[in-house]
DNA sequence: CGGTATCCCTATTGATACTG
DNA sequence: CAGTATCAATAGGGATACCG
């Protein structure tokens, strides 16, 4: 890792998109979980409100890391798919979990899910 | 990434600790600047205030990332160093690094620093 | 220098109800 | 099913002043 500047440094960069918790967990469900989501399954997952679960996909999606794909069926059925951008973030979920399992000792505060 | 159960999960352990923008950014002040870091360092060259930094700080201590070393000289000296679990997270910080570096257009609103 | 104490603003999140 | 609308609670964060 060189880093010169702080000034528009990659590690800002990654984690300007991933800046919070959801964000991080949405997208570890598709390693999970599967390829494809539908709105429903990661609510239910994830036990997040409708509305908060919409924020953040459409933040995602305009982040260019997860694609939404419309089908105008009866009931309508929504899929998310991650990107190439959003597949190129499997290193630093890999990154993520080893620590994890290297360090399960978190004081942090345990939600649902 | 063989991520079994969604309750007690590495990721989720992992984001907990890591779950704002603030304590990436601290932690790789001393990926980037250097091992040991002082309070007023840490404030100048991310550009946050006292309370900001003094809460992320102590959070981060607690949770066994960083070590405060405190000296009674005149004027005080604190010191701020990474412990093991901190310097562990060079694989996570490494590959935000890469991540950032592959896809530098994230539309995510610039900050100072 | 290394913080703490206030005050205040904003974003995030949950809860709930509702729509196409 | 896949969201949107609305309201309310909370935490994160900035600005500023102050203390040992």
């Amino acid at each position: 890792m060189k880093i010169t500047s702080r000034q528009n440094c990659p590690i800002r960069r990654a984690t300007s998109v991933l800046s919070d918790q959801w964000s991080f967990l949405i997208i570890r469900e598709f390693f999970l979980e599967g390829k494809r989501r539908r709105f429903q399954d990661l609510q239910s997952e994830l036990g997040l409100s409708p509305n908060t679960l919409s924020n953040r996909l459409k933040r995602l999606e305009q982040q260019g890391v997860i694609e939404r794909q419309i089908y105008s069926d009866h009931p309508p059925r929504a899929e998310y798919v991650l990107t190439s951008k959003g597949n190129a973030l499997a290193p630093i979920m890999n990154a993520l979990y080893d620590w994890g399992t290297e360090y399960p000792d978190t004081n942090g505060e345990d939600r649902n899910g």
